[in-house]
DNA sequence: TAGCTATTTAGCTAATACGCTAAACAACAA
DNA sequence: TTGTTGTTTAGCGTATTAGCTAAATAGCTA
């Protein structure tokens, strides 16, 4: 839990996560997206595949991460219907089961 | 958006937000449920406040927080949104409207 | 082997964050 | 006015974070 909301804190980390929504990206070319330098990327990527929300394969000499979208989904949605617990229908994400939208 | 997840990223921001899901309390009762000073949690409703997800009113010396759910909601949902988007419908978080649960 | 590309590790600086105590401030009661 | 309660502000110490450059590592190709 702490990990990964501390993952989320960095804008750079985010908009990481959001890139590899669409398949696995190697660490370069994610790095070419942000305007720091690949050690500080390198950084980013360690914290969010400790926070397991990004997976790393080793390809010869080029990694490419990947999305764990399960952990993230977990962890945020887990959180969120902690605290909406209790709250009215009218602030619910879903419909309740067997309702028509 | 920065402000809001840089807020979540602590562990006892959070639960406050979780312990203000059923409404009103004073600093001082939320203050009571955790083992750090009054000042430092003071510090905690600051940086929630400024991020928009708590709302304070002053009832004569004592200050009363709410949540403010629908800033919370929208910066959360917004970011998840953008992470599932062009998944596929497995993870989908609801079912498609006009179609049953 | 050497050389090339991709990525991380090491080591550093500067900024930010979190905790504390003591002091200040605000509202109310005696 | 004085005291009491509730809360924040000020000031400080320490830990963590984010960025950098330079160097190390891993795997490929020739």
């Amino acid at each position: 839990m702490n990990a990964i909301f501390d993952a989320l804190s960095h804008p750079i980390r985010r908009e990481v996560l959001e890139l590899l929504k669409r398949g696995g990206m190697t660490a370069g070319e994610l790095a070419d997206h942000f305007p720091v330098s690949k050690p500080t990327m390198s950084g980013h990527f360690a914290k969010l595949k400790s926070a397991g929300l990004i997976l790393g394969e080793n390809r010869g000499g080029t990694i490419i991460y990947t999305l764990n979208l399960s952990v993230l989904e977990e962890a945020v949605m887990g959180f969120m219907n902690r605290v909406r617990a209790g709250q009215s229908a009218s602030t619910r994400t879903c419909p309740p089961k067997g309702e028509t939208a």
